[in-house]
DNA sequence: GTGAAAGCGCTAACAC
DNA sequence: GTGTTAGCGCTTTCAC
């Protein structure tokens, strides 16, 4: 097949094992011998086998990300911090998509990745998965986001304050008819979403406004599920005057749908949402700034420190901060 | 360390060999037998070693996909489609950010997975990598996008008609005085960029208009290099009326540019982008659509194809149809 | 400092 | 149909 360790020992006339030595840049080896099998391995055009290493050695050099969606601009900014912090590791990245968990898949990612990495990050985002679990069982590094885990370490950010904060900034501009935006329905309380929903409830009781269930839809976190929602809210017997969406998709979505019937944001309903992407400044949406680029990066290191078993200062949860950016879609009532 | 096929024969009481056979579910096995070996692994919590049947098979089962740029739209949609092409097949995807071609790079991709994965997937996208002439040598399946390589398969567009149809939509609009905000300068024919800079010179010609040099300038792919690209434009001695851009991210930068100084895209100066984002239609952007997902699925499938020793029908070039959508962002001049 | 040899966990002939 | 056996290409004791 390809040129093998065994092929360059023989022609370097040494050893396998001080080839391999050698090729690993192990202190042991004579400075002479070390770089002539270098010298020999490149003009042989030697790639080694990480199979073989791994089976070899129980490392896989590589960790698995483990994400229901890739189509999400949250899921794009992580994978670049992911990536980022990989970079100049030796570390390769795997990617496994679970699709939506309510589907059950083919493969359960365990399955699919539990021998072939050695660690996973898990991006649960705005979902809970049935899967986090089940990798969990494998007591293997773990390092997750968007949800506290019974095990490894995680990323996240207070939901529950950040949701307070967008939805006061709009109470703050004379709006009490408030509707909100969400994913879909959350019941368990580990998940991003639930405790967003829990802060859109603080805000709106500590101002002694009341939630009309009326004004509570879901959105499915897409573009089209944010239009759809915020139609169901114009066609309200009493439509709100603003409203909180739990990702900046969704608001585009609704502002969409706002425009469609010749409403202006931030005049005629004002809109806020989450994530803070790139394209919201352009969109002029007052959004929560969350550092998913940051987010990813970290939970990387992380990872790999706890693969590496560096009992690091950075395990367990770590929180980080999200900033509130005010734009023209939202206005004083 | 964990429970191994060995595991598994000695509770199951038969051999290795027929384990492998049985949870591979080949025909060749007893039902009773299978079942039996079936259950035991699963009480057991078996879980296969990758690395051990690699070795032993010479496949990998996975792919890589090689990228510059993970934070680019037009990568995450690619992405998006061969993660689902991947779905539902026994194929793992490996992940490899080259970074900047220009910036050397401390590993080369060749060396990093090639005998990790049965093929690869390189999404060139706006810039020509050395890599690519690297990984070809391999011999291994490789099918490429945004690029002609001398080896394997690829998927392309017709950047230079589709760049005709951008530039004439302006032409017809009316518009003399064109602009062009390209990523950065494109000496290799094989480069997207140079073909959609030759065809955007085709039009220009073919109206008899002159490409004012002053009025070609790059802008990095980024939002902020269209920024300032727009802002170089609106700051030269005689501004353009129109400006075709050669991504919609270039383009959202230069609809913030010109908002910035309060003119309006599609009155004061016309815009139009390529890749057809969902955002695009939220900021009223004309542009070309690119069907980046079912680029990313076929690139996918004709990978597996390949790998599977199909000598399938899909193989060899794949152009995929590019449609242009007008919006308010380009009008009468 | 270097080599010999025993695996790592699986698959694929090949016999039975 | 099932078991035996010989690797796949590397790492890693353990001698020397």
């Amino acid at each position: 097949m390809s040129v093998t360790l065994k092929d360059v020992a023989s022609v370097a006339g040494v050893s396998t094992a001080t080839v391999s030595r050698a090729l690993r840049g192990f202190a042991t080896v004579d400075p002479e011998i070390q770089q002539h099998v270098q010298q020999v391995a490149d003009r042989l055009n030697y790639v080694g086998s990480p199979a073989a290493a791994a089976l070899s050695t129980g490392r896989a050099d590589s960790i698995g990300v483990i994400t229901p969606f890739v189509d999400r601009m949250a899921f794009q900014r992580m994978l670049t911090g992911i990536e980022s912090a990989l970079r100049g590791t030796n570390m390769d990245l795997l990617l496994y998509c679970t699709g939506d968990p309510s589907d059950p898949h083919p493969v359960p990612p365990r399955k699919r990745l539990a021998r072939r990495v050695d660690g996973f990050i898990v991006l649960s985002l705005a979902l809970h998965s049935p899967d986090v679990e089940e990798i969990s069982k494998l007591k293997m590094p773990l390092v997750l986001f968007g949800d506290q885990g019974p095990w490894g370490s995680s990323v996240q950010i207070d939901d529950r304050a950040a949701s307070v904060v967008a939805t006061e900034h709009l109470i703050g501009l004379g709006h009490s008819r408030i509707a909100l935006i969400h994913g879909r329905e959350a019941h368990d309380p580990g998940v991003l979403e639930y405790q967003r929903h829990l802060g859109f409830n603080d805000a709106m009781a500590r101002a002694h406004l009341t939630v009309d269930p009326a004004m509570v839809v879901p959105g499915a976190f897409t573009i089209a599920g944010g239009a759809q929602a915020m139609q169901r809210l114009l066609d309200a017997a009493d439509p709100p005057t603003a409203v909180v969406a739990f990702s900046d998709e969704m608001a585009y979505g609704a502002i969409r749908a706002l425009r469609d019937r010749g409403l202006t944001p931030g005049r005629d309903v004002s809109i806020i949402g989450f994530d803070g992407h790139e394209t919201s400044a352009l969109l002029d949406l007052s959004t929560i700034n969350v550092p998913f680029e940051d987010i990813g990066a970290l939970a990387a290191r992380k990872l790999l420190d706890e693969i590496h078993g560096l009992e690091a200062d950075n395990s367990g949860v770590t929180i980080l901060e999200t900033v509130l950016t005010a734009r023209s879609s939202t206005g004083t009532l």
